[in-house]
DNA sequence: ACAAACCTGTTTGTATTGCAAACTAACATA
DNA sequence: TATGTTAGTTTGCAATACAAACAGGTTTGT
């Protein structure tokens, strides 16, 4: 009944939506290239708009990607964020599948 | 003001939203693997459900990646799908945008 | 001849996103 | 006091993704 479906489509349409939104995937990649990253860090060097970073961070806390730690300096509040191993592990997992995806040549 | 964004991150931020789509990704190779494409096949290679196959192709069209051919064969509609330049281009872009962003080790 | 089942797709309705403008809350400065 | 700054959240809207339902036609069975 069924044809047989390409494995690597199958693979493709499995990436995991989370990281695969392309702002989720810089901020994830920030957070994995440091110990712990501020908030004010991740909008300037993303590029990203205060409410769009911040509903995506949310999202990632909510997966467990993402720790969030509340804190104050300079009587100033500063949110700082470290990824988690579960993250860590989702993100490299999802290079690993992108590797295998993309073609070699042009 | 800005402190500069990192340029990887723009390049992931920029990239077509069009094919990043999981689903859409999957239609448009498809199609860059064969001169002409029928719906029944890319339904069955995809596993994508009709309704989902139909309004993806719907986008492509739209923004010109993908030119639609409505005929018939034994009496019964067959709808075939020729990826365009535009389109071959727009797949090949997006491919060398991402092979450069993907990490080396794990 | 007639209806039930099937084929090939499209449209509709719903739930989820992505996004930035508007907002909150607290501190700084004049 | 009031005016602005910093740091982040919430709200509201537009765009998406998805599958269930639908449409238009053909074949099969009786």
């Amino acid at each position: 009944m069924s044809e047989t479906i390409n494995p690597e489509m199958q693979t493709l349409l499995e990436l995991d939506r989370v990281i695969h939104e392309p702002a989720r995937l810089v901020i994830l990649t920030v957070c994995a290239s440091a110990e712990e990253v501020e908030f004010k860090f991740l909008e300037t060097t993303t590029g990203l708009s205060k409410g769009n970073l911040s509903s995506h961070i949310s999202k990632l806390e909510q997966v467990g990607y993402l720790e969030v730690f509340k804190a104050f300096r300079n009587k100033m509040p500063v949110t700082s964020f470290r990824i988690t191993k579960t993250g860590r592990d989702a993100l490299a997992a999802y290079w690993t599948a992108l590797r295998g995806l993309i073609p070699n040549g042009s």
